[in-house]
DNA sequence: CCTGTTCCTTGACGTTGATCAAGATGGGCG
DNA sequence: CGCCCATCTTGATCAACGTCAAGGAACAGG
């Protein structure tokens, strides 16, 4: 009974939920076959790591359930989140695309299924089918907009600033309750991985939320946030003023 | 003679020095005398304005000669250089490929040449030629890593670390005399620009400046720098310590 | 040569967020 | 239930950086 509930149902690329999301929707049968063939499934628990910054990359990871978190580290230990992946993402495919090793740390935040994929079988599906390079080509420069936006944010805006511009992109994925102008929210993250996503310390994202509960634009309690009203939130990040 | 001066000389894509280091290396004649008809070339003066963030993208810029930087604004008027171009670069193809306005502005430094593609004939290169597609998704995965190694930077390094890191980054284009620990370096930017390099103001890079100096690790003159011992620069840069 | 303009430097000051050091809270597990 | 450990919070302090204001240097145009 037990054995039943662990892993090993066999997962299979054309039953796969999340491959419609993802660049692999540019795939045939043919090509669909070649992948499930190659591809090797694994589960990872809360906290174990996918690959790890500095590893040499071996090919790229569907990420099938679950939640992931992208981590980068620097030489003083500093680290921040670089972002949270979603089932249908590709991970380590930039790495891949460039043949370095890993810029950056997978973790899996929450029980997550994911696959590999090596780089052999990627290279050949990129040399036999055009459009499948065109879908990497969409989600990498998408990301590289996003990550420009950052650098500019991570400059220019206050920590108060930068954590209500959080708080917005988590509603889009994660909020419950939409109505009129407010939302209730279940963070995905315990405090600390909130603070790296803006690259913060944990005390300072203590007093960040203590600030916003204080001047009323949201309440926190354990992972659920309260906000009574989204404009209030939209506020925080304007050039201010505005009268 | 004039005339003969100013910049109606005829260019020609398939004697353009910049072009084999650009993504259009990939193309064969037929599809260069495509390129070579459909583009548009322009000649900019320093301070002139390639395209603006938001304006719409109608295609892509190949950066023929001189030097462009890549400007990036918020609303509340806060400017950094996103980075610099390099003839051979691209401008504006992230916008192209997925179709949004220009994230950024792109502005002549530097006397500069630059040719314009329209839309239609990128696209119609691209899926005629995989080939360029591929070219692109290099060039897009090398500058997500350089962005997102740039966020963990603008975090983590302090304003001397990280004008520490940008003069060794200047250092590898411009410098002059590279013999043993010292090298020389001529500026290719104003104080200013230098400051949005990293994002800092520009009252913040004097002081950075002046500090390097007392400290003795590099001597800054108009545009000219003199570094005495590269290791010292290094240093700024690592954790510290190290003993 | 003067003059306006733009860029750069310097000083004084205030704010922000990191750091260090204690407590408080809360969940898992014996 | 009570203990332990990790996580979170709070307070006090400090250095870094932004802001504001004023003065200087470089340069173009008259």
């Amino acid at each position: 009974m037990e054995a039943f509930n662990t892993s090993k149902i066999r997962r299979d690329c054309f039953a796969c939920q999340s491959r419609e999301r993802s660049e692999w929707c540019a795939l045939n049968k043919e090509e669909l076959r070649l992948l499930d063939k190659a591809k090797v499934v694994r589960e990872y628990r809360p906290g174990e790591v996918i690959f790890h910054q500095g590893d040499p990359c071996h090919g790229v990871h569907c990420f099938e359930s679950g939640m992931v978190g992208l981590r980068k580290i620097d030489a003083d230990g500093n680290s921040i989140l670089l972002g949270l992946a979603y089932p249908g993402d590709t991970l380590g495919y930039r790495s891949f695309l460039v043949g370095e090793d890993h810029g950056a740390s997978a973790e899996a935040l929450k029980p997550s299924t994911v696959c590999f994929v090596n780089s052999a079988t990627v290279r050949t599906l990129l040399k036999h089918n055009p459009a499948l390079g065109l879908q990497f080509l969409q989600t990498v420069a998408r990301d590289l907009g996003a990550a420009e936006e950052r650098i500019l944010q991570s400059v220019t805006l206050s920590v108060r600033a930068r954590f209500a511009h959080l708080l917005l992109v988590l509603k889009d994925r994660y909020a419950t309750n939409g109505k009129d102008g407010r939302f209730e929210l279940e963070l995905p993250l315990a405090r600390q991985d909130l603070a790296a996503m803006i690259g913060i310390r944990p005390e300072t994202m203590s007093r960040a939320i203590k600030q916003l509960e204080e001047d009323g634009v949201a309440y926190f309690s354990g992972r659920s946030v309260r906000v009574p009203d989204i404009k209030r939130l939209l506020r925080e990040i304007e050039p201010e003023g505005y009268l």
